[in-house]
DNA sequence: CCTACCGATCGGTAGG
DNA sequence: CCTACCGATCGGTAGG
């Protein structure tokens, strides 16, 4: 019994991860669309009927790409960024998350989902309306975490969470969008003291 | 001696303008690397390669393209938006004038440069240079008004030009991501709310 | 501005 | 996971 037989099927998981890999890469760069099976093949040594098999047609691929980027991002920032006392320590570290994992390339096309979400705004369909939803329940996640920082007497509870969320999720959507654009670390030190300075406004007596 | 004749060579010009002012449209919504000859020649009625014979590559298509859509930017947005005294009330016009142009839809898919950005970021080539090469454009005219600003003492003459530049782009892109993504018009009053408070906030004693 | 075509590549299938 | 293939579409060309 050779511990080859037995882990056969590993083989084919590993495959599959290794190809999915590959395509996450290559659409944060060139976007989820511009995915091609032969190429995805030919630059992982596989055939193209044989990538094609591991994931049944182009849309499911197209969706477990999309699927493997959000467990990269539920990792490296929200795992990370809830890693911290509740309140507003939590908001200022999950913000620092945000931004640590575009300043370490984490996607080599920048944050995978400012690229997603440009590339599929304006258009219909199963992309679209997933890409909707991944939003909004980033949207509740950082409500719930001002409103839980306003219980505690952080935050005046009469400022409008929406607003505070709207001002941050500014700063470090442009901060990718500088820092992919001119490929300048710069970007990423303007980010972090626009935040900070945006957190200490809402947090002092207004 | 027929009009028609003497006019011959305009229908020529119409022609190619009104596959280009399709293609800008979609361009805005599929992107400028989802633009194909054939795709553009059945939605305008004209055969593939009359389409292909106005234009000589698809690379020429694509660099009208976005001259065309920076030609509209630059009448609804730079023109509108310089059409003010000098000094603060020219710097208040032109993020108001952009956030008009996100708000009536004078691109289908939002801002053109928006989402070009977004699409070559990441990508090496001639497009990426002509987007860098735009924006940096972009960024020099703004800080020009805010360093007009601060001579006009408007604004205190300490305060670095890029960090206001930084905060009301990152508003206005901001805006752009969520009216679009959402289709939500009350984003329009948000990022309106935000400039309007941002510039403010920077024009006050600090 | 058209028809008729070229080789290359697309997503997907047959059969193993 | 492979080879060999399918019809459709790609950018581009020839010739008018």
């Amino acid at each position: 019994m050779s511990r080859e037989s037995t882990n056969r099927r590993s083989d084919g998981e590993q495959t599959h991860a290794e190809i999915l890999d590959h395509a996450v890469r290559l659409a944060s760069i060139e976007g989820v669309n511009s995915i091609t099976l032969g190429r995805l093949a030919e630059q992982t040594g596989f055939s193209k009927s044989g990538v094609y098999a591991h994931f049944g047609s182009r849309e499911r691929l197209q969706m477990e790409i999309i699927e493997a980027a959000e467990q990269i991002f539920q990792r490296e920032v929200i795992q990370r960024g809830l890693d911290a006392p509740e309140g507003l320590p939590r908001i200022i570290n999950i913000y620092d998350a945000y931004l640590s994992y575009i300043e370490h390339d984490v996607f080599p096309g920048g944050c995978f989902f400012a690229g997603l979400v440009s590339e599929f705004d304006a258009r219909d369909g199963q992309i679209h309306e997933a890409v909707v939803a991944g939003r909004k329940a980033w949207d509740e996640l950082v409500r719930g975490l001002i409103e839980t920082a306003q219980s505690h007497g952080e935050i005046d509870p009469a400022v409008d969470p929406d607003q505070l969320a709207f001002e941050l999720d500014a700063i470090v959507d442009h901060t990718n969008f500088v820092y992919v654009l001119y490929r300048d670390p710069v970007a990423i030190e303007r980010g972090r003291s626009t935040v900070s300075a945006t957190i200490r406004r809402w947090t002092l007596q207004r």
